[in-house]
DNA sequence: AAGACGTGGCT
DNA sequence: TAGCCAAGTCT
């Protein structure tokens, strides 16, 4: 670790007063708390980057129900892996979960290791994640570095430099490692998320009920609102798509997609190429003859018809996307490794989709199997 | 070493 | 509402 001259940020009573706060006012029923099993603490922490606890509830029990066990997991076909994960985003995760957990079993025998240096070199885990799985799991005295100890950090300690800035990041490292405390890691390292999620929140936080509130700089100097320091935003372009959802015999034609890029891995529509630029919003009307074109691929067409557009907005940028709708009088054979596959239009709702096409679809087919109960 | 990578909820 | 934000990792 770096050290750096005349820097003490060493401070018993910080990891005591988290600490005792923890244990009274802390999170202690979530679903993966009160366990020491790797696999259960893992599955949670990697659905957890970036996304929050309610958001996962639901993918957590379902996941685990279908994958009891780490080696469930590694011997699933991935595509099953990816149908569970479909609608939590950041599919890379899903991928490096597959993964990771294949190297577990064939490296470790199925058994977590318990070195942070170790959990690290595995897929999808980094520094952040490896400490809070070995910290649960083992007890291991390793700091963590998440958006709530970068938020708390910044207002505890008036640190003013954006934290996504590499010096400013590292200097929240030292820190993590200097207050890590001898005892207690787990209701330590627990606590700093709970403080973070439930007490020192982006926007409107409860510095009343706020252990740290007599050594907190921001509350002292009244700039809560100002801290953490916001990333420098930049203006975010816009992209346009025209999807082809070409509709036969109950079936939709859907396309793999690469394993890396946006929606790495999941099945999605198919796409018309050269026609993904527009001035404004709307994106052009593809022409007859390149719809045409593009279905000829998969068979005749029958007919088609422009559906209204839908705007996904990402983190970087805005997706425009024009859908058709398509029939076809005649269907094409295809080879198995063009990477095409006719979906059954009642399996939709369990298909590895991104959020938004899998959206557009079930509006588009219907939920056919409510749609028959609501005749009868 | 900035940028890519999803989605749903909140203000 | 349009923008911001959330238990980060990878390249």
């Amino acid at each position: 670790m770096k050290v750096v001259a005349g820097e003490n940020f060493a401070d018993p009573s910080f990891s005591a007063d988290l600490i005792g706060w923890q244990k009274v006012h802390g999170r202690h029923v979530l679903p993966w708390q009160n366990t020491r099993d790797a696999y259960l603490i893992w599955l949670s922490e990697i659905m957890l980057q970036q996304t929050q606890v309610s958001a996962v509830l639901g993918y957590y029990a379902r996941f685990l129900e279908r994958f009891p066990t780490v080696r469930d997991l590694a011997c699933a076909p991935v595509e099953d892996v990816m149908a569970q994960w479909s609608g939590l985003g950041y599919y890379t995760r899903a991928r490096n979960l597959h993964k990771c957990a294949q190297r577990v079993v064939a490296e470790y025998d199925g058994v977590f290791p318990s070195d942070p240096l170790l959990l690290a070199e595995l897929p999808g885990i980094g520094r952040s994640t490896a400490a809070a799985i070995s910290a649960f799991s083992s007890g291991t005295r390793a700091a963590i570095m998440d958006g709530n100890v970068k938020r708390v950090f910044a207002r505890v300690f008036g640190i003013d430099t954006y934290p996504g800035e590499r010096k400013t990041e590292e200097m929240m490292w030292r820190r993590a490692e200097a207050l890590l405390p001898e005892l207690g890691i787990e209701s330590y390292t627990q606590g700093l998320m709970d403080m973070g999620a439930t007490l020192c929140t982006r926007s409107s936080p409860s510095c009343e009920r706020c252990p740290m509130q007599p050594r907190c700089v921001a509350f002292s100097t009244d700039r809560t609102k100002d801290l953490p320091v916001r990333k420098p935003k930049k203006a975010s372009p816009e992209k346009h798509a025209v999807m082809l959802a070409i509709i036969d015999g109950g079936q939709v034609l859907l396309e793999q997609r690469p394993p890396s890029g946006i929606w790495g891995g999941l099945l999605s529509l198919p796409e018309l190429d050269g026609h993904l630029l527009a001035e404004d919003d709307e994106v052009e009307a593809a022409d007859d003859d390149a719809l045409m074109l593009a279905v000829g691929k998969f068979g005749e067409m029958e007919s088609h018809e422009r559906l209204s557009t839908v705007t996904h907005v990402f983190t970087h940028y805005k997706l425009h996307i024009a859908p058709y709708r398509v029939t076809l009088a005649r269907r094409l054979a295809m080879a198995a490794e063009s990477g095409h596959v006719w979906y059954d239009a009642a399996k939709i709702a369990d298909a590895p989709l991104p959020a938004p096409i899998k959206k557009l679809l079930l509006e588009l087919v219907g939920d056919s199997k409510a749609a028959q109960q609501r005749m009868f």
